[in-house]
DNA sequence: ACCTGAACACCGTTCAAGT
DNA sequence: ACCTGAACACCGTTCAAGT
């Protein structure tokens, strides 16, 4: 039975939806082909490519699967869209926040959230200089967010960092406190606490 | 030759640092230790555990080495200033930030930073429903720009999902549109861009 | 183009037993 | 309390060779 890469990827999806990450192995997915490990190596040159390969395609389907209201909308409308989108795409599978932020952490992956916010927060009026920051911290936080969102939803982790109870409104909540910020840094910069 | 779980957790501070996370493992560091893998299970139930405790002292050693202004500063100033230390501590070490997330990740890790940072936050008047959100969102920031930043610090990453060149700044630059966030929702709240 | 078979150099973890 | 010795059940990756 022969493969293609995308029959690789697809299958690797499957995998790691019914048994985790963890078990997302070269040998247990060569396994669940019907094929040799070492016949992975003709399709990506390493894991690490293989989950950067999955982690992409888990993303686009989630763009898929979105609600897409195609006509343009405005700006902080567009940032919240991307940003609920990203979200519900890694949250869309097990460990998927996870597979996501390793991808990340070794450097690998699509950039197309990350364009996606800096031209909504461009169309937005934000200063320019200020955009990449900006971008890149709303991801910073959509990332982390549905890292811990994953964590506290599969299993209840023991001596976790934070055991506040949370609902799905805390998601939306940050992303605001985020968002504020960059219409602060080009509105009134004088707001204080008390 | 004997040794205390101080010992361990300090030699595995060691290897992280001389040889990165992926060469920090249990037969490694046993036979950094002169020991047998196996006895590495005497003190710590399992390799999370032991990275849970190395991470922790990775951060305790980075607030001791900070210079704490030990006197009671500005709540927004203490902001800055337990972010800053957490970031400082996670570079100090090869592979820290990428420690301090896997063990995140994993539900472990502790707590101490959070409860910093939110009663700083609580001092600063934010609305108190808010704090718990602020303070994650500004260590997701934190952690996230860490990774990104010891990522591309060490080794330049091929494939990048980002590739604009940033420079120390950056950090206290997404800091500031973070808790200038915060700052937003406890003063005006219409403040909007162009 | 896609795969096999076999090997190399590793992993984390368990457990009875020793001191 | 701390460690050994030996085993169990795995890993990712390489490479010559097959179709």
């Amino acid at each position: 039975m022969r493969h293609h890469r995308a029959d690789v990827v697809d299958r690797a999806l499957t995998v790691l939806d019914t048994y985790g990450l963890a078990d997302l192995t070269m040998r247990r997915l060569a396994g669940e082909l019907g094929v040799q490990p070492s016949a992975l190596y003709h399709h990506f040159p390493n894991k690490q490519s293989l989950l950067a390969a999955v982690a992409d395609e888990l993303l686009a389907r989630g763009r898929r699967h979105a609600t897409s209201s195609q006509r343009p909308a405005a700006w902080d409308a567009r940032v919240e869209a991307v940003c609920t989108e990203l979200r519900d795409a890694m949250l869309a599978y097990r460990d998927g926040a996870e597979l996501v932020a390793t991808v990340r952490s070794f450097g690998l992956g699509a950039a197309t959230p990350y364009d996606e916010l800096a031209d909504a927060l461009t169309d937005g009026g934000l200063e320019p200089s200020l955009v990449p920051t900006a971008a890149r911290t709303l991801l910073h936080y959509v990332f982390g967010h549905a890292v811990d969102e994953q964590t506290h939803l599969q299993a209840g982790a023991v001596g976790a960092i934070e055991d506040a109870p949370r609902d799905d409104s805390d998601f939306a909540l940050g992303l605001q406190i985020v968002v504020d910020g960059t219409r602060l840094l080009t509105g009134a910069r004088s707001a204080q606490p008390a």
